[in-house]
DNA sequence: AAGATCTGCAACCGCATACCA
DNA sequence: ATGGTATGCGGTTGCAGATCT
């Protein structure tokens, strides 16, 4: 079956969107609601591919969508699900309300993805960098007289993998593949993405057939009174790393490895990834290094282990 | 101060799949 | 069953503004 054109781009115009069809496009969804994108824009009076109209509405015009920075829960909650899910995005987006597929991917590829690299995760696997996570222990041995990771804890950091979690990304792939629609139904049947009153979590528990086992006794009587998505949120995140009896692999810190400059946070953007890692390069240039915004050194991350490089190592000596 | 480089994000591209005649 | 069309999705690109040198 031959691929079609998704609208003639004769005479089309590309490129950012004014303001004047912005309105347009909202005044023309507002009176005949979205969709039959192909026509949409003949019929709204504009010189647009449909297509690029859908995607105007869905990432950006859409009244119900929320802007500005994603909040702490938001952030846990994207990694988790993606340690999950893998590149779903908008399987993701479906759990996090008011947030776009787009929107979540650029926030992964720009924010996140670095912030695991930096901190040794691989953002692929989300399993510590072994190849790294060796080599730096070797060096740790060498140079500092002391093993800066303990191997066999590594080996343990599959057991954040929280099997309730599992089964609900389980379900939403599953209803997915059968019935895209019922997605949605899913997950406003058990109050996981919508915004209006907050239900306790056992409810919630209840209801997605979670059982109240890996939770503490004061997860399962809380509620949130703001928002329904940060409860959602915080049980995604306390699913995944608040099991009471989890081990969670720590990596020592050890204070004598600032760099020179006395910043110790190092960037490990430019160490290449194992071969199971994303076979996409972070950027062509990597020229990452050394640039910690004030985001990065002020939010703090629950999940995730640090490790130090030693002081004087060059990565790219052994690239 | 100015050019180079980096960053974040909107938008585009092309493939996959659903839908329909 | 087949083939054309519409839509969804994920990867990638382009560019404006920020930051660095």
């Amino acid at each position: 079956m031959g691929r079609s054109p998704c609208c003639d781009k004769n005479g089309l115009k590309k490129g950012p969107w004014t303001q004047e069809e912005d309105l347009k496009l909202t005044n023309y969804i507002q009176v005949h609601g979205p969709g039959n994108w192909r026509t949409l824009p003949k019929n709204a009076g504009m010189r647009l591919c449909g297509k690029s109209c859908r995607l105007r509405w869905t990432n950006y015009l859409r009244p119900d969508i929320k802007r500005g920075r994603f909040s702490f829960e938001e952030e846990e909650t994207i990694i988790q699900l993606h340690s999950v899910l893998g590149n779903k995005w908008s399987v993701i987006a479906s759990i996090l309300p008011g947030r776009t597929d787009n929107e979540i991917k650029n926030y992964w590829n720009t924010r996140i993805r670095k912030r695991l690299l930096r901190n040794g995760i691989d953002p692929v696997t989300h399993a510590p960098r072994l190849d790294f996570l060796e080599l730096s222990s070797i060096l740790g041995l060498t140079l500092c007289g002391q093993s800066v990771v303990n191997a066999s804890n590594l080996l343990g950091a599959q057991t954040l993998l929280n099997p309730q979690l599992l089964s609900l990304a389980n379900t939403i792939l599953s209803l997915k593949q059968e019935n895209p629609d019922s997605v949605l139904q899913y997950l406003n049947q058990n109050q996981l993405c919508t915004t209006s009153t907050a239900v306790p979590c056992t409810s919630m528990i209840n209801q997605t057939g979670l059982t109240q086992e890996g939770f503490s006794s004061d997860m399962t009587n809380l509620s949130y009174p703001n928002s329904q998505e940060n409860l959602t949120s915080s049980i995604l995140t306390n699913a995944f790393v608040g099991q009471p009896n989890t081990t969670v692999p720590v990596l020592s810190e050890t204070p004598n490895m600032q760099s020179l400059d006395g910043n110790q946070n190092y960037s490990f953007d430019s160490v290449r990834s194992t071969p199971t890692s994303s076979p996409t390069p972070l950027h062509s240039s990597s020229t990452y290094l050394n640039r910690c915004s004030t985001d990065d050194e002020i939010e703090s991350f629950s999940t995730l282990s640090k490790f130090e490089i030693p002081e004087g190592l060059d990565i790219n000596d052994f690239m």
